[in-house]
RNA sequence: UGGGGAUUAGUGUAACGGUAGCACAACUGACUCUGGAUCAGUUAGUUAAGGUUCGAAUCCUUAAUCCCCAGCCA
């Protein structure tokens, strides 16, 4: 079940803007989630979303989707369509309010003219290695430009003309006359403007003059009535130039446009993953990985295919809290809460993947029945179902040891277990091949125990999943393990690529895996639990005839770790 | 030798001068027609040193460590 019903926590940010609501500092609250479109959502961005969703939407807000396009030279439109169906499948709903920075390009072009008039804004011929060089370091102060000192009536002459196209890319840019000396370096004269005569993919050929980050962000959020401006820590260095600007539009303006207010929290690391936009765009380059929507990966598309469901990401991302500590979130910590959800939400159905063959030597031969099972335990309104149980069937090949040890409680010779939901059976024999593998187990059953309980009482330690040989759905199944091998996955020997520490059995393909009709003629997408292995998701990649299932998460497993320890 | 932040069990996160709590992880045990789930329990923490105070994770001072910033990227 999920835990968004509980009260929600009072992290520092929404401390914050309820006092601002109890103090009157804002009407009603307007937050925003501002991608470029240049890039999939991963589960950082997530955070960055739920955040400002929550909150709009705790405090009877309005949540924004915009898209902060302002580099046409990195932005597509199919991300802007990604983007999109990722922020609605999280399940946070911007309604009307999708926007578009480049929308509001003639308005703040507009503003840029009232800084020049004001003094506050110059044109500068240098070229961009001339403005890094004058720029100075971070110990020692930068120098003023040569053109710093232009006329206002030059300056509105030359930035008039660099919309209008007159110059080439990279001559001149727009420049904030703040301090070149100061020691926040995003306050050294920014660049507001550049000439960039590229199509854009929402305004097509409208601009040539762009805006840079820190002129619009504010502008944008000011325009949209944002009022809390949500965001994460490396913006904090640039909040004074958000505020700067903002100040300097209302400097003598009659009538002050809306000031927003900027907090800023932490990102998360994920451990055995990576989340940036260069390092995952490399797996996918060198074909680590299949695309952005490689289950293995913590893009929003890939978690989504992997069988991630939004409503159990939601209640991770509310686990993590909001603070501005930069930590490492275990990857355990985003399974369980898929777990804890799934194990409420999934239906179960039985599955083999590793298929070893039983035979029932007293069942009687081309004979077979159905025999009720239940849907979901943890459910009961998700009711029964009729699986098919015949002489033959396929049990898992780890679910019997010819020699086994001591806390092994499943199948071994001479040994009664429950089949589940039939009837208990009892290894008499096993068939070899000529390299001495098991492959056949042959049993004798008990009709008495039909449906899995023994009329006179008697208890097994083990309840084995099934299926119908006769009537199995031949299935192929992806497993995943860590893309990576260690929890920081950049934590590699000097000179070693970054790639070292990648995981050669991060995914394991079974292709003749064999299910219980029930898990046949679903849509990708559809999540089941096949009992006693884990929750599993429809791939797009299945086909009519042949199911293509990923594991999303296994159950927890204390056989497995037992086994482990020992040895 | 600049500016801005951060630091509470293994990992996150609360405690807002008054009993350091919660979740995950780990470990016990109970129960079980999923070795799942559930239930009960255990281990384990305030970066350091001073100071203020009846009382400090919290306030002050100093130090340490880590993160961000020198794009015409966002």
């Amino acid at each position: 079940m999920s835990n968004e019903t509980d009260t929600p926590a009072r992290d520092f940010i929404r401390e914050i803007v309820a006092d601002d609501c109890n103090t009157g500092k804002c009407g009603k609250v307007v937050t925003r989630f501002p991608p470029e479109p240049n890039a999939y959502l991963h589960i950082g961005h997530a955070k960055a979303i739920w955040i400002n969703y929550g909150i709009a939407r705790e405090f009877n807000g309005e949540f924004h989707l915009r898209f902060d396009d302002t580099n046409p030279m990195k932005e597509e439109a199919q991300f802007i369509h990604a983007i999109q169906e990722d922020v609605a499948w999280l399940g946070c709903d911007w309604g009307e309010h999708l926007y578009f920075a480049s929308d509001s390009f003639e308005r703040m072009y507009e503003y840029a003219l009232e800084l020049i008039r004001k003094g506050l804004a110059y044109v500068d011929d240098q070229d961009a290695e001339t403005i890094r060089a004058t720029r100075g370091s971070l110990t020692e102060p930068g120098k003023n430009s040569p053109f710093r000192q232009r006329s206002v009536e030059e300056n509105l002459d030359l930035f008039e003309r660099m919309k209008a196209g007159e110059f080439p890319d990279g001559t001149r840019v727009l420049r904030a006359k703040i301090d070149m000396a100061h020691g926040n370096l995003n306050l050294r004269d920014p660049v507001m403007y550049r000439i960039l005569h590229a199509k854009h993919p929402h305004r097509g050929d409208d601009w040539c003059v762009y805006p840079m980050y820190d002129w619009a962000h504010g502008l944008e959020d000011s325009v949209e009535g944002i009022t809390h401006s949500l965001c994460s820590l490396e913006f904090e260095n640039h909040r004074p130039l958000y505020d700067w600007f903002i100040d300097a539009i209302n400097r003598d303006r009659p009538e002050p446009i809306h000031h927003p207010r900027q907090i800023e929290f932490a990102r998360f690391n994920l451990t055995y993953t990576v989340m940036s936009k260069r390092l995952l765009r490399e797996l996918i380059e060198r074909g680590i990985v299949r695309g952005y929507d490689d289950p293995r990966l913590p893009t929003l598309c890939g978690l989504r295919r992997r069988g991630y469901a939004p409503e159990a990401i939601r209640d991770f991302l509310k686990s993590i809290g909001v603070a501005k500590f930069v930590g490492t979130i275990e990857t355990p910590l985003l399974e369980h809460h898929q777990r804890q959800y799934l194990n409420q939400a999934a239906p179960r159905v039985m599955g083999v993947l590793n298929p070893l063959k039983l035979v029932i030597d007293n069942y009687p031969d081309g004979q077979s029945e159905e025999l009720e099972a239940i849907n979901n335990p943890e459910d009961e309104s998700a009711g029964v179902r009729n699986v098919p149980f015949g002489k033959v069937l396929y049990i898992e090949r780890e679910d019997f040891m010819e020699d086994p040890p001591k806390k092994f409680f499943r199948l071994a010779p001479g040994r009664e277990v429950r089949l589940r939901y039939a009837y208990f059976v009892t290894c008499t024999d096993v068939v070899k091949n000529s390299a001495g593998e098991v492959v056949e187990v042959h049993c004798t059953y008990d009709p008495a125990t039909r449906g899995g309980d023994a009329p006179d009482g008697r208890k097994v330690k083990a309840t084995l999943h099934w299926v119908s040989a006769d009537h199995a759905v031949d299935a192929e199944v992806r497993l995943y393990d860590h893309l990576f091998t260690k929890e920081n996955p950049l934590d590699v020997e000097e000179g070693e690529d970054w790639t070292a520490n990648v995981n050669p059995e991060s995914l394991t393909i079974i292709p003749d895996a064999k299910l219980e009709p029930a898990a046949a003629g679903h849509e990708p997408g559809w999540r089941c639990q096949f009992e006693r292995l884990g929750y599993f998701c429809l791939d797009p990649d299945a086909t009519d005839d042949k199911p293509v299932f990923n594991r999303t998460v296994g159950l927890k497993d204390t056989w497995a770790k037992q086994k482990d320890k020992g040895g």
